[in-house]
DNA sequence: AGAGCGCCATCTGC
DNA sequence: TGCAGATGGCGCTC
């Protein structure tokens, strides 16, 4: 075979992954289980440009308040960035235990996390210690169950940018990463009880693109009455990789939303879902999702 | 809250 | 238009 040949079809194949140029700065807290690499100078430059495409107000449904971004994170970067998050992440799965009568259950979440800041009552020093936000006063270790860690620069970068162009200020990053299809989360509202009312959440995408559903919650029928009120529409946004959805007003007290499962290749890529959120009061830090 | 299962409505390709 | 397999929603149980 003529060399020519073989790498024409070697490219078709496999082309180059648009790669990133590792940084040699890196966030280090005693919380991490390792350092993570500072963003990748480029995709720092990149996000310049963001949001990429205007923000889609969706706000014709009862409780309904979103601004949809079609994407958000410029597409030159978004397949780069995936990689770099999932690579660098230090990624777990949540396992719990539950007790149903006198049995003893271990759940696996059906998704990997990840978890940084903390809520509005505490921050962290210029030297990472974490003290209390009026008084500075150190916080005793007590306090929280797990302990809290600061949020890394790579996703500090994204999280000052978002501010910058939704007006809302964020505290708190939750990271989940659906690595195939079966992995999932199922219908839920973000704790308002954490996050207080009316709370503000960017939520972005990467990588695989995914069904994002949202539902009404039931509405209780009139006391009294017999007047069936009329639920609004579900909603299925196919997320793609650089979207981003801001979830805000009464959508959270009043809308469920998940991430099923898929069959099929696509979902098989993996998808990493970016949360960032106020928290304004001390969490359990387990509970949180999407 | 998740997994597994059965049931069934919807979609898609032929 | 009809059918069959694939897909996905929902309810139930553990």
């Amino acid at each position: 075979m003529k060399r020519g040949a073989l790498d024409s079809f070697v490219t078709l194949v496999a082309p180059k992954k648009p790669k990133y140029e590792a940084s040699a700065d890196k966030s280090s807290h005693a919380s991490y289980p390792f350092a993570i690499p500072h963003l990748p100078a480029q995709f720092t430059e990149q996000l310049g440009f963001a949001p990429s495409e205007e923000g889609k107000p969706m706000n014709d449904q009862l409780d309904l308040d979103l601004v949809y971004y079609q994407p958000y994170i410029p597409s030159s970067i978004a397949s780069g960035v995936f990689d770099f998050l999932r690579t660098e992440l230090p990624f777990y799965r949540v396992k719990y235990n539950i007790t149903r009568g006198s049995i003893q259950t271990q759940v696996n979440t059906p998704r990997f996390t990840t978890v940084f800041g903390v809520d509005e009552t505490s921050r962290f020093t210029a030297s990472g210690a974490l003290v209390d936000a009026k008084s500075g006063r150190p916080i005793e270790a007590s306090r929280y169950k797990c302990k809290p860690r600061p949020i890394p620069q790579c996703l500090d970068e994204l999280r000052k940018i978002t501010e910058g162009t939704t007006g809302e200020t964020f505290n708190f990053c939750l990271v989940n990463y659906y690595a195939d299809g079966q992995d999932s989360i199922s219908y839920h509202s973000d704790d308002e009880r954490f996050l207080g009312p009316n709370p503000a959440i960017a939520s972005f995408s990467l990588g695989a693109k995914r069904d994002f559903l949202m539902k009404h919650k039931p509405i209780p029928p009139k006391q009294g009455g017999d007047v069936i009120q009329e639920e609004p529409k579900p909603i299925k946004l196919a997320l793609g990789p650089g979207d981003m959805v801001l979830m805000r007003g009464k959508t959270q007290a009043n809308w469920l939303h998940s991430i099923p499962k898929r069959a099929g290749a696509e979902a098989g890529r993996g998808r990493i879902n970016i949360t960032f959120r106020k928290a304004m009061v001390k969490g359990d830090g387990e509970l949180l999702s999407v």
